[in-house]
DNA sequence: GTGTTTATCGTCAGGCAGACGACTATGATC
DNA sequence: GATCATAGTCGTCTGCCTGACGATAAACAC
């Protein structure tokens, strides 16, 4: 073949994240406002340059930590309860992708709980938690406050595909309760699921489904009423990652 | 922060190939010969550098024809048979995976139909089919002949991970007519099944779930006794590329 | 106490999968 | 040509799971 490998391209390798959260009933994203050139003053994800000598799970891991000064999980027990979830999401490497150079982001999929603090460790004016359907959306003509989108560079396809992603990964595994404080109810886990897929479960059907699936929730004997309503039992994440049969997202 | 972006360290970026395919019962994977250190003389995924100007698709869809002479098909219709079915799988990044340089591997997933000529466009010496088993088999003291395991860099890792994606994606996608000739058999669909997942399948249970699902298999009329027994129906792949419900990959 | 909210248990019908019997249509063998 | 082996196709039955939904329980607000 005529092409001299040893002549390769040089790239630029980064790591993007979409850190997902649901907070007051919605899914959302995080989003940081650029505060250079290209797409200066635009929101985007956060993500940054992969060192020498990192690997992409750690430079990942670091960018969250500086991010949301979230602790990512062992990965041997990713739906632990209490801490985010982080894996690989795909990687996007159009040469027009960044004006600038050659770039080719590995994007990240983050999950946490919500936190206290939106935007620990960093500037809070330039990074806020959005909803993910104001990030997606098309354009906002209307729109009362600054507009969030749309995303710089690539970055509204790799949100969707995130999205995506976490979307049919609660269907078939543990996965939604990292998005859940260490102990929950059956009723928080259940809004999880209603704000990651947008719809109404009904609560007797889920209650069945949840408890009766070994290994997946775990009573750690308390009770809250801070839903209000009936006590609730508490829960942690059992051991279970796998989902089967799995949760049925329902149609249309 | 004290990290300079500026100053990013230059990555070579390839893809590597994992591409499957069901020859006599048994998932086979396409390795190549090292012609050149590091691990010459041993058995890796294809794969190579990704060029300047391409994308990360184009780059791996040019890789499959220089391998396989296959060609990809229109990413709106991945399940048509008779052509590779080609996606994204992840990306590798450790540090440490080649010794010669920082190299970031994005690894795709193609799903061909068995070819009538293994290694057309290469050298047949240094191209073969082998199956996934001995591929991945720790150490083969045993061996009548050449050891083609272990792989070199980290392909080993890089191919559990795509027969597992393959696996799974059969499950609840029409991805198995990946593997088919444009047209065949629910017998030969059936053996596709058992030879990703390894196990057997009732042919009864098999027939009812296939032809039961909705768009899954369009029947073209003609029939065909090239597997013996009583005539059997032909069919194309149909539109459908999500099976809902899912094909149940068989406990143990 | 009454109403509201949320949690939890139960019932019932329909759909689907696993197990498996029965029949059909070919080629191979005697 | 009869018999056998092979593979395909159609049915039946049972058990499990889900969706729809009624009913009860235990807290808080007034």
């Amino acid at each position: 073949m005529p092409y001299d490998p040893s002549a390769f391209p040089p790239f630029a390798v980064t790591v993007d994240l979409v850190v997902l959260t649901v907070r007051r009933h919605a899914l959302c994203a995080l989003a940081v406002r650029r505060g250079e050139p290209p797409f200066q003053g635009r929101w985007a994800l956060p993500g940054g340059f992969v060192r020498a000598d990192e690997d992409l799970a750690q430079a990942a891991a670091r960018e969250l930590a500086e991010e949301t000064g979230l602790r990512v999980h062992d990965p041997a027990a990713p739906a632990q309860a209490g801490g985010a979830h982080l894996e690989q999401l795909a990687t996007y490497g159009d040469p027009e992708r960044d004006p600038r150079m050659r770039v080719v982001s590995v994007a990240h999929l983050a999950l946490a709980p919500d936190l206290p603090a939106p935007t620990a460790g960093g500037d809070a004016s330039n990074a806020r938690w959005a909803q993910v359907g104001e990030l997606l959306r098309p354009a906002d003509p209307g729109g009362d406050g600054e507009p969030v989108a749309p995303l710089a560079f690539d970055h509204a396809r790799i949100l969707a595909d995130g999205v995506e992603r976490a979307r049919s990964k609660i269907e078939y595994s543990s996965l939604a309760t990292a998005f859940c404080p260490p102990e929950f109810t059956v009723g928080e886990l259940r809004r999880v699921y209603e704000a990651v897929w947008g719809v109404a479960l009904d609560p007797r059907n889920f209650h069945r489904k949840v408890t009766g699936t070994p290994g997946f929730l775990v009573p750690t004997g308390g009770t809250t009423t801070r839903q209000g309503g009936r006590p609730a039992q508490l829960f942690r994440a059992g051991g279970a990652t796998l989902l089967n049969p799995p949760m049925l997202r329902p149609e249309v």
